[in-house]
Formats: structure tokens, C-alpha cells, sequence
DNA sequence: CATGAATGAGGGTTCATTCAT
DNA sequence: AATGAATGAACCCTCATTCAT
């Protein structure tokens, strides 16, 4: 992503700092959110001075900012990248929901901080961080939705407004996701990402396909009179 | 609620003092967020001096966790009430979708500490407030899945896991919702509702039933091929 | 020393609650210092109302003066009335060692405050309450020189400035009282204040007198070469 | 006692920093009392910004501790340092009143926050300080105790408990002293060490040593018959 | 250019005092 | 006259930010 060659040594150096600082400073965030981490102890875990901090940050809620929208847009690009490929449509969700389970499971920290952005009160209102990341969010629904559409186009899925799919698919999957990971007893990501393709799939194939898609029923319905 | 008739003229003014500190209190956590709100400001917005604040609760901390508690039960509650109704299942389901839906549109700057508090980054953790929200939020699912297994059981629903059904219906209602409430000109309240229960219905109605529940189609699939 | 009979009702009765104020808020300053006690806790110690507090004393700091001045007096009268006495010289310093040990005995914590008045920092400055309380000491201090002026006369002390002696029995006294209240264990009422007496008197009587003053000789020293 | 050739320029300077915070804090504490003195006040007289004081001393409570501690080991190491020397013992005591009386006229502010602890109502009890500091005052009086005991042992003193003495001698110089520095009119350093001398030595001499020990008759008693 | 000592505004909280009832 | 609810100044302390080195 980064173009290593073209940056001169101290680029490349300052680009290596800048990572540094990133990484110290999302693990202090995730673990104990924005207003419970100080300057000073993200300069002491990156090993740099404060003042170094501010060369490369304006200040706290712009670092702040610049992380999170960097895992926003990380989890967006992973995201969109699962619906940029050339899978069919069924296959094509199980992987999104596949892609998002994984990803929730390596990032439940930052995710949480991620929906304290989304959803809960955001703790930079000035930085319009909350403003981006929802932006960043809806393009997500859109693209989705607009897959989604190929899937009604092709008489795959019944007759649905394909936007109402997406938030169906990502709501139906952000709440068993946090779920999961709350009660990590309850996990076992080989049968339960099927159980939400599977939720999903029967709300919104259209009579014709449900036979066809073999695991959209079998697994979850055990009586098929 | 609260029997006004027993109480002293005293006792009645002092019930009304907290309930207008709650609500100053309530007005700018949800604008900006616990930690960028002063009990100083509080007290201004509140029209109270700092002293009578601190009268009435403990502390900041206290204050903002009787603030969430209250709105928590008010929100468990009234949904619980649903719940409890002896509505024939499907109505039962519409009734608590309209039910929330309501309660979004009322309290959407609520909700997002509420949410903050249950999947976002609480780091309350010292009242332990997060943790007696999720148990409180639990205790709503549990028992809307021991209500949905009546359905499975009495056939209105394909034998699915209450859990998941329970679930899935919480999380399909929080994502449309939010997404109008924070697109309010897609919102119709009306229909919308109706939206949401199909979705859910489609996905969980056994074969048989389908038909025989008249919105469950019409609405969201404009064509049954 | 009141005279209860010339005063009417209300006045005893008043008379009476300045009495429970000062034994409330006497217990309390003893026990956490002037800065640790609030008027609060005073008023709830005593059973009377914040308010009420404020009609007897202008404020806090007159108030523990007012304690303080009293408990003050007290000691001091204690003192001069031995002083006053009839007795022999060798008596009333007997007497007077006794006395005082009584009160520190009964009085330790009131005697801590008394002495951070005296010796140490005082907690009011603002009110004069040091300036006071050492003024009244040093009238103690000059009539038991007077008292020792008397026994130089008689040639029962060597000529000896009776200021000095003055001074130095109330040192002597003080160090060994503060000591034995501070190691309870090395007390014994009965002993020690001989120890105290007899330190004195063998450093002040005139040679003649110290064979025919007894316990002035045998108790302390051992060998009477 | 600090070896400044072996610190860098930039720990010299902190040393400086701390010593003018030290002094404007004992100014400050010593004119009025713990409980009246403010960070900010502090911060003023030192010329540091608040945050300043908090880089060097964890809290108030803190900075006051390590003042007296700091005091107090002065005054106490001075002492001690008297004990261990290897003059006579009359000559010693001597030095001893000495010593203390410039330490009184020194330090007097200071010795009234040092008394307060001692003597008076310290409720600086959470930091144990007046424990630690009464521990000190402890092992003086008992190594004084032991010196003395020598004395005793020689023949020079009385068979009396070193103990008392000990008790006897300092308690004798403090109030002589507090006097004095309260009536400076009275003080003349020079003759006065002697009276308290005298007047202890008066006290427990051995009889065959009265007259060889020129100064402990001349100056306080006018004739010996 | 990197550093981190120094800053001081602003936070949460307490409590002496007032005054309407 | 007695009350105690209400007040708000002032406390201790933190931490984002600056700037001389």
C-alpha cells in the first residue's frame, strides 16, 4: 500500500516512526479508551518524546482521529474488497460475513471503540471523526446493496429493496458478531458464520433457489415439511 | 410510578430537583459524551449550584450511572411489557419493533450513551455500569427467545434456535433503525416498521404459515415467482 | 461559677446548648484536629441544626477558640488555684506536679491541641487563639515564680532566679507527663510524679534543706554519700 | 552530604529546584500551619507553575512529609552528632544546650511545625509521619539515656535512671528556650545556655563533683551555704 | 531535529456560610 | 427562633501542549 521505493531513507524513517506511534497508541486506546490514555504514556510505550508526538500529530484528538480512521478504513477496504470479487452472490456473502467474523475476532477492541464512533457517543465530536467514519459506512451499505442488486436482477433473491438488504445483512452480522465475542463460549466460527448466511438467505431468496442453496437450510431448519 | 399524592411538598420538590439535574445532566452527556462534560456545566444547565449536585449524587460517576440505569430500565421495561402481552406471536413481534422504534425516535441522543455502554468502548468499568447494562440487555434477550420458541413450538416458526431468532430480530431493529434515524428523510414510520417485521418473518416463518400472514408478503416482495 | 439562679428560662436553656455544642465539638476537634472536623459533623453530633450552630458562634475558627479559650481557662484555674493554696512550698509543688498529671491523664487530646496552640503551629492564627493562650501561660508561669520567690526568701531554694525555676519545673513536667501519656506502660500514677518532684527539688533546694526534705533525697538517689 | 562534582548539570539544577520549592513550602507551612497553605500559594512563592510541585513531590501531603523528615533529620543528625563526640560528659551537655539553642534561634518557625508533630495535634496521620518522626525523637532520648548513663557510672552523676535525666534534660531546654524565642528581649545566648546547664546539673551531680564543676554553681546560685 | 521539563487551564470535589422558610 | 437546603469559592491534582535546549 505504502510505496517504499520512491520515499527517500528519511521518509521511509519518519513513515516507520508515524507506524510506531500508531501502534502504541491503538493499543492503549483499545484497551482503555481515548480519555483513560495520556500523551505521555503513548510517548513512553512508543519510545518517543512527547514532542515528538506532536511533530507528527497536531494534537490528541487528531491522532486520535488518524488512527481510527485508519482500522476504519482498513475494515472498509477488507470489506469491499470481498465485494469487488468475481464470486457469485451467495458465495459472495458467506465469505463477507466469513471476513467480517475474523475480523471481529482479531480486532474486538478497536471494533468496540470503531461502534463507540458509529453508534454510541462519539468521543471526538470537534474532529468530525464520527461525521467520516459514518460516511465511509454508508459507501459500505451502498456498494453492498448495489451487489446485492445483481442477486434480485438474477431473480436470486426476491423482490427486495436491495439497500434494506444490506443494512439487513450488516445489522443481522454486527449482532451476532458482538454477541459471540462476548460470550466467547458460545463461538465456534466454522457452524456459526452459517448461521447467519443461513438467517439471511432465507428472508431474502427468492422460492425457486432456497432448494438449491444447500446450506441455507439444512443447517438451521431440521424440519423441512 | 412514583405515588405523588404520599409525599411531602418537600419530598415532592426534591424528586423534581433530580429529575431536572437528571435531565441537564441527560442533554449533555448525550450531546458530547461523559468525558467531555463538567459538573460545572451541569450545575449551569441545570440552573444548581455545584454543592446541590453533588447533594443528589455522589459523584460524577454515580450520577451518570443512575442517569443510564434509569434509561436502561426505561427502555428494558417498556420492552419487557411487550414481551409480557398476550398477543397472538406475530403481533407481539410487530408491536415490539413499533414499540422500539418509538423509543429510538424519542431518545436517539440516549441511546447512542446507551449503546456506547453495551457495544461501544464503556471504560465506566470501575461502577461496573457496563457490566449491569449487558446483564440487563441479556435478560431482554432471553426472554424475547423464550417467547419465539413458543412460535417454533407451536409451529408458526421453522425450528430454529430461539436464541439466534431472538438475536437476529434485535439486530436487524437496532441497524435499520439507526441508519434512519440518522437518514431521517428515509424514514416513514409507518411503513418502515412493517419493513423490519417482514424481513425477520420471511427469514423464520415456516413454510405453511407464510401465507396465511398477509403483510409478511405483500409488502416487501412484490412478486412471488 | 454560672449563676443559674439570676437567669431566666430561656437563658439557662440557652446556657445549655452552648454547653452541648462546645462538649460535641470539643469531642470531635480531640479526636481528628480543627481541619479535619466540619461544622456539619459538629451539628449532627450535637443534634442541633447548622444554623443553630451559627447563632452561638460567629464561625468555625471562633468557635474552636472559644473551645479552646475555655479548656484553656480551665487548666489555668486548675493550676492557680494550687497556687493559691496555703500549703508549704515543697507541698504545693508537690501538689502542683500532681495536679497537672491528673489533667493530662484526663485530657490528653485536648492537651495535644492545646499545646500545637502553645508550641506549635496553631491551627488560628487568624483569630489571635495563640497569642491568647500563651498570654495566659505566661501569667501562670510569672505567679509560680512568685510562689518559688517566696521559698528563695525563705532560703528554703538556693537564690536561684525564680523565673528560671518557674520555667523549669513547668519543662520538667511537661516532658515527662508527654512522655508517659505517649508509653502508657512506663506509668505509674504514683512513682513518677515524685520522679518529676524530686529532679526539681534536688536541683533548687538550698543544702541545708535537702537532709530534712525526705523523699526528695532517698527516692531518686540512691547513695547518699 | 551531596556530591556535587558527580552530577550533571541538568540533576544539579533539579536539586536547586527542589531545595527553592523546599524552602518556599517550609516558608510557607511555617507561617501558617499545614492546612493553611495551598499548592498554588506554594507554586507562587517558589515561582514554579503547580504542575512544577507535582513533578517533584507526588502530592501535598507528600512534600509537607518529606519537609519535616528532612527538618527533622537536621536537627536530629546535629544532635546525634553532639552525642558521639568524645568530650567529657559536663563538657558535652554543655555543647549539647549549645547546640540546641542555635538550633532553636535558627530555626524557630520550623521547630513550632516540628513540635506540632511532636507534641501537638498532628493529624497527618495517614503519611505516619508523627510516628516516624516521634521514633527519631525516641532514639535521641534513649542514646542521650545511655551517654548519660556513663555519667552515672563514673561517679560524675547521682544514681539516677538515665532515662529520666534524659527526659529531664531535653525537656528542661525546650521550654527554656520556647521562652526565650518568644521573649527575645530575655535571650542573651551567651549566659543563658549556661542557666539551663546549670540548673540540670544542679539536679543530679554526684556531691563530691558539685564543686570541682566550676560553672555549675557560680553563675546560677549566688551563695553555696 | 528531537527532546522532555515546564506550564497552567480546567477538572472533580468539599465545606464554611447564608437565608428563606 | 430554629432549621438545613442551597451556595460557590477554593481546594488538590491531571494532562494536553509548548518551547528552550
Amino acid at each position: 500500500m505504502v510505496e517504499k521505493e520512491k520515499l527517500s531513507r528519511r521518509e521511509r524513517e519518519k513513515l516507520m516512526q508515524r507506524e510506531e506511534i500508531f501502534n502504541a497508541a491503538l493499543e492503549l486506546f483499545s484497551e482503555k479508551g481515548y480519555h483513560n490514555v495520556s500523551m505521555h504514556e503513548i510517548a513512553k510505550r512508543s519510545e518517543f518524546a512527547i514532542g515528538t508526538l506532536y511533530k507528527f500529530f497536531e494534537n490528541k484528538e487528531k491522532l486520535y482521529k488518524a488512527l481510527m480512521m485508519k482500522k476504519a478504513e482498513t475494515f472498509h477496504n477488507t470489506m469491499m474488497k470481498v465485494l469487488d470479487g468475481s464470486d457469485d452472490i451467495i458465495t459472495l456473502i458467506k465469505k463477507l460475513i466469513s471476513v467480517k467474523a475474523q475480523l471481529f475476532a482479531d480486532n474486538l477492541q478497536e471494533l468496540r471503540l470503531y461502534f463507540a464512533e458509529t453508534r454510541g457517543a462519539s468521543f471526538n465530536i470537534k474532529s468530525g471523526l464520527d461525521r467520516d467514519i459514518r460516511k465511509m459506512y454508508q459507501e459500505f451499505i451502498m456498494h453492498l446493496a448495489s451487489v446485492l442488486k445483481t442477486g434480485v436482477q438474477e431473480n436470486i433473491f426476491r423482490d427486495i429493496d436491495p439497500y434494506h438488504m444490506a443494512v439487513a445483512l450488516d445489522g443481522l452480522a454486527n449482532s451476532f458478531l458482538f454477541c459471540w465475542l462476548e460470550n466467547p463460549d458460545r463461538y465456534k466460527s466454522d457452524t456459526n458464520v452459517s448461521i447467519i448466511t443461513d438467517l439471511f438467505l432465507n428472508g431474502v431468496l427468492s422460492e425457486d433457489k432456497k432448494n438449491s442453496v444447500s446450506s441455507a437450510r439444512g443447517d438451521i431448519s431440521k424440519q423441512g415439511d
